[in-house]
DNA sequence: GGTAGACCTGGACGC
DNA sequence: GCGTCCAGGTCTACC
């Protein structure tokens, strides 16, 4: 993506933060319109300012650097760096407190050696919750595809915001954008926004419980408990898990869990939520750092995955019956 | 409360 | 090239 004359812009950094490993923590990372590259290790999106208008944003930090340089596409004034700087600490988590970091590094000791706790996320929830939408009941190439068609035919390059999407109707978006029966969902999700049938700040609200929040996320259509469980840890709720196929599978390897003994799949739910329970309020962020490490040990470090190279790799169909070495 | 079947797409496979 | 099967999570109807 070539560098247009623009601002260039910093932004504070916690301690010990690496942008390498707050992006490349997440699959997230490599769906449109994010993009990695592993040549020059930045990362490039589009993002919204005024009248949300598209600017293109390049990350990077320099080695132990407690500055995040913001190299823009054009020209930014006050208010527009504000809408940055928003979207930006959403999508590093800088916008959660550092002390809960802490926390999770003295719990898992080996996480924090790998510099592991700040996950990646979209920059707004909305985003989140349709990229959570388009990863459900479907492989994750499709799911890499919809994320492409949608930014590319709905977002004119940019992921596309409530406001765009609820100009779709459910049926040429389904056949536009490929997704299927997921259409008719993420329309109503939008048109909710958009006429204010659903306010999504109560849901971002961390006074309120995990449960609480949990059951909310229920009520939307589409969301059901897996997407609840995912759309909360990217909320900063790690207390709940996402449990879907993959982590039985992850589980079955990484744990030696035969069939025999799994009992029912809800008898092994039950078994993952007991085994990570020593890890709470952080037992997201303990799964994922096993599921993480197990993906890397067998394709490489994360930021060195290119979207169209790797991307195709993460199957259960390739991962089922490859160890977990 | 539990369960079966439909939803939708793309890839794998057999012919 | 075509048809069939499969994976994936959620919703709805039914018991």
């Amino acid at each position: 993506m070539p560098l247009m004359p623009g601002s260039t812009i910093t932004l504070p950094l916690p301690a010990r933060f690496d942008l390498t490993r707050a992006i490349c923590s997440y699959g997230y990372f490599i769906l449109a319109p994010n993009h990695w590259d592993t040549t020059t290790q930045r990362f490039h999106r589009p993002l919204r300012g005024n009248a949300d208008r598209l600017i293109h944003v390049t990350l990077s930090q320099r080695p132990r650097s407690d500055l995040l340089k913001i190299a823009c596409d054009t020209r930014v004034d006050r208010a527009e760096r504000a809408l940055l700087f928003t979207q930006l600490r959403r999508i590093l988590r800088l916008d959660e407190p550092e002390s809960r970091y802490r926390a999770w590094r003295k719990l898992h000791p080996e996480a924090a050696r790998r510099g592991f706790g700040r996950v990646f996320r979209s920059p707004t929830f909305f985003e989140d919750i349709v990229k959570t939408m388009t990863s459900c009941n479907v492989t994750w190439p499709n799911t890499m595809r919809m994320n492409v068609l949608l930014t590319a035919r709905v977002g004119n390059g940019a992921f596309p915001t409530p406001g765009e999407l609820a100009g779709w109707s459910p049926e040429k978006l389904k056949a536009s954008c490929r997704v299927g029966y997921r259409a008719e969902r993420i329309v109503k999700l939008a048109r909710d926004v958009v006429d204010g049938r659903l306010d999504l700040a109560p849901l971002e609200d961390m006074s309120r419980t995990t449960d609480d929040v949990f059951g909310d996320l229920l009520e939307i259509h589409g969301i059901g408990p897996y997407a609840a469980a995912n759309i909360c840890q990217l909320l900063g709720r790690y207390d709940r898990l996402p449990i879907d196929t993959e982590t039985y599978r992850h589980f079955r390897q990484e744990h030696g869990v035969r069939h025999k003994a799994d009992g029912s799949p809800r008898d092994l739910h039950g078994k993952i939520e007991r085994h990570y329970k020593r890890y709470a309020p952080f037992q997201f962020l303990a799964y994922w750092f096993e599921l993480w490490r197990a993906y890397e040990r067998r394709v490489g470090d994360a930021w060195n995955w290119d979207a169209a190279k790797h991307g195709p790799t993460f199957t259960a169909a390739n991962l089922k019956d490859a160890p977990n070495t």
